[in-house]
DNA sequence: TTGTACGCGTTATCAA
DNA sequence: TTGATAACGCGTACAA
């Protein structure tokens, strides 16, 4: 492997000189400097990134932490940090499972973005004390070296339920995430707070998984006990896939005998039939803010905790109970500021 | 940050003390290697991946080469490409884009896995010839630093051919990848030989790109010069995908008028109404292979290319041509071995 | 067990 | 001014 070693050698000035050639000082004459250029570009060098990182105490990678691998939501959102990682002179990589967090402590990545409930929160508090930066989208936390920018969960379900309920549904069931997942708790939250206001609303709650599967079994329970026009609120998009898929089974119709709204407006939402209602958010702003921020508390700028806005976005999915005799037709999507 | 000079103070020993009891060596007494560990735990000890890459010249990571994070295609292919490198001691990262390259000759990753076919053939060969070792998932390349593991692309065009042949077809559309897609030209390759071989089949090119908006575009195309039962061969699944989306526009029927078939059997592809024919292939089985030879080239044993093998999805979007005025059934999906 | 050279690049200090 | 010397960052591994 060619080092500066090998460049000063062949040019015949001291390491230091190719250093300061290499990196436009004005401490060479353009001469020298040139010289060195142009053997560098012949030996094909390319400096070692570890040796680097090591003298400057930074490696200008960032990273970013996930669940795991698919799920539909990272597209953009992964496309919005590199863009502002690399407009900043940042790389961007992305890790997961836990034996990647090794990557934060021993400072192959300056900081680092959460999007992965399995990711303890000891263990991130832990980082930050030791003055790792850590930007958080799945939970709260604080911390000087840890930055939040959230979902406006509770905006999200807010919307959610009013539109159920200016839709005329008395009798609503929401499927639920996953035992400690942030948002699912704080999309609860709002859902009791709107049904608590609203007295003739009867709100039932089935315990979910934020994945297919468990929109399938909260399908299959409110199929059993279905003795009248009901609405679900499935606290994520794919579990309202799944329990949509599981009701077409069934006698019961998605838009019909039951109304099922979603939340994050996957890409798979707008290909299901009928069009499935949910709650969409910039995905791509998401992940530029949550870079941006990583980066600023890298560069010892206080900021601020940042929420995302969310918007509802109906679909045939939802059309008021028991339509009657009349004929359901599809609506076209529309996008409602909240 | 604490390193091993702060646990040596403490412990009243050399650093090289220090760094054979952190590495198990057994050319320390277990009473000071406890010592040590306990001393290292307790200042919460960290080592400097920097440190260690640039003194053991290898990093123990692996990074994989994304033309974008988005596309359905990659969560199976990395948990694969993960859990292979796991297993065996490496940490798997995601990258994309041009900047990102420099991590391989940086020498910050021990090896990389391509598939972006923007990543140009040149820069790897030259890569390839420093001495960096590479797995290409989407292209050929003879070197002994770089190893293929290619989609069985004949097998797969070639089966969708006969399916479309089988069914009774004698119109075939065949709408391609982008010019440079290694895929593409592989799959072309293979319609075209099944369709000269069939003396009374006709087939016609229209070029695509590997996008929704490439189906969509060929889709009106097809509209307008529509004179009877034909089929499409979309060259991927989501061109696929919006070619049908458009043709629900339009009098012309998917498993009606015009039967499709993609390639790739994306999860979308199980939602669209009717379910697409497609080619499928065990993506996860591709990542892990993938991950397996790189691992096995870094490490100097010799392997030899490799193929994964597919199969045919059965699916409504293909029922023959014209079922006249018979319902048209949803089938059951069936996997038919190759 | 320990001293020390080494991997490679950066940069402060000092000499020509 | 121009450029060389050397310390440094941190961990590894050989020689003593």
């Amino acid at each position: 492997m060619v080092s500066i070693k090998d460049i000063a050698k062949q040019a015949g000035v001291s390491i230091s000189t190719v250093s300061y050639a290499l990196n436009g000082s004005n401490k060479v004459t353009d001469e020298t400097s040139s010289k060195i250029l142009a053997i560098a570009k012949e030996l094909n060098y390319v400096p070692n990134a570890a040796a680097r990182t090591l003298k400057k105490r930074e490696s200008k990678i960032l990273g970013v932490f996930l669940t795991d691998f698919s799920g539909d939501v990272y597209g953009d959102l992964l496309s919005g940090m590199k863009a502002v990682c690399n407009a900043q002179g940042y790389d961007l990589i992305v890790c997961s499972g836990k034996q990647s967090h090794r990557m934060l402590p021993e400072r192959m990545i300056d900081g680092a973005i959460i999007l992965d409930h399995t990711f303890a929160s000891e263990e991130l508090m832990q980082y930050a004390d030791r003055g790792h930066k850590i930007v958080v989208l799945d939970r709260e936390m604080d911390h000087p070296n840890i930055n939040q920018v959230l979902l406006d969960n509770k905006a999200g379900a807010t919307l959610a339920m009013e539109h159920l309920i200016e839709q005329g549904h008395k009798k609503i069931y929401v499927v639920t995430g996953p035992e400690g997942s942030f948002d699912s708790v704080q999309r609860l939250k709002a859902v009791r707070q709107v049904a608590e206001r609203e007295a003739d609303v009867e709100w039932i709650e089935i315990t979910g998984d934020f994945e297919k599967s468990g929109g399938e079994q909260a399908a299959d329970q409110i199929v059993q006990v279905y003795d009248g026009p009901a609405a679900v609120f499935c606290l994520n998009d794919e579990m309202a896939i799944g329990l949509c898929d599981r009701l077409a089974d069934s006698a019961l119709g998605v838009g019909q005998e039951i109304d099922v709204i979603g939340f994050d407006n996957i890409e798979l939402s707008k290909y299901v039939q009928p069009r499935l209602a949910s709650i969409d958010y910039s995905k791509r702003k998401w992940g530029s803010l949550a870079a941006e921020q990583l980066i600023k508390i890298i560069a010892g700028e206080p900021v601020d905790h940042e929420r995302i806005y969310v918007t509802l976005v109906e679909g045939g999915s939802v059309s008021g109970p028991i339509p009657s005799d009349s004929v359901i037709s599809m609506r076209n999507d529309r996008a409602v500021s909240y």
